[in-house]
DNA sequence: TCGAGATTGTTCGGATGCGAATAATCTCAG
DNA sequence: CTGAGATTATTCGCATCCGAACAATCTCGA
């Protein structure tokens, strides 16, 4: 829930506290609310979705992009996730401990690591993603059919030029 | 860094790996792609703005949630910034013991605790948050203005939708 | 008034999360 | 061939993160 005050409430709140500073206060709604929404969608669908598996959100980022590349380069695991290979060294061990994905040396390359899923964890993704998409549906229905492909391109025009920087 | 897959390769892979499924694929990137920007602007924000200053990115959420309500009741903070009470308590200790902030039982009901800054807190944002909302306003400024509006507007819908779940 | 139930912040245990340092491996100019 | 520099995954120390259990406090009907 969004606590005692709503969205409107707290923009409210903030253009009166900061009106004196001359900040952009649209570009502040933008960020703002790009971190509420990610925020927002990532507590609910590890609460409908991942709590019954016992799989926190990173492990299942891990287990997701495993599933699309495998046999994954760990580097490109992090690099896809969004997170520092010293926290995926962790989540894989996590992982690997309960048999979900399987680390292999590369033999063209000794630095490198590839990742791949066992049986197990096929298995439970093939289960676990229909329903996780179906929530994402669920919350993308929100905004217009017409609309969703602005939607993502705007995303993605943000992620680009942010990464890009 | 995107790493070795653009945002369009990484697509083109899951539609390929997937396709057999009957999947939303619109709705799939439009929460895909929620997420890598959300972590992308992060990931940018902490190493642009935040680094010099040894704030976590929660932690400047806090201060920045305590600057907007100040004095403001913790449960309030863990509720704008969207992290649990047990995080919070953890991020509290360590802002007080910097001295940016401190914790005051309140006199109305003894289980609620006043969150305010002190004069040293109040300084730093106000040093801080001009320099923070110059990279939003860059990174925003990749959508058109018109559409910015519209923007903030589709991410407040997933945000309200998605907690009244 | 009073006590069962609700609410709040903290504590606890365990799993992320990151930057910096490290060891293993690869690359490529000389 | 070779060794200095680059690249990689891991380790280390520490700071988030969370759910569950907990103690303190409040509420409100009987």
């Amino acid at each position: 829930m969004a606590g005692q005050h709503t969205l409107a409430e707290t923009e409210r709140q903030v253009s009166e506290r900061l009106a004196h500073m001359n900040l952009d206060f649209q570009a502040m709604a933008v960020t703002s609310n790009l971190f509420r929404a990610a925020s927002a969608v990532r507590n609910h669908l590890e609460r409908t979705v991942l709590s019954a598996t016992g799989l926190s959100w990173t492990a299942f980022v891990v287990l997701w992009v495993t599933w699309i590349w495998e046999p994954i380069e760990t580097r490109q695991i992090a690099d896809e996730g969004g997170f520092s290979k010293a926290t995926l060294t962790g989540v894989l061990n996590t992982l690997e401990g309960r048999g979900y994905l399987t680390r292999e040396k590369s033999k063209d390359d000794g630095r490198l690591v590839l990742v791949s899923l066992t049986d197990s964890g096929r298995k439970l993704m093939d289960g676990l993603f229909p329903e996780f998409n179906k929530q994402e549906q669920k919350i993308s229905s929100v905004v217009d059919e017409k609309n969703q492909t602005l939607f993502a391109d705007m995303l993605r025009a943000v992620t680009a030029f942010t990464e890009a920087q």
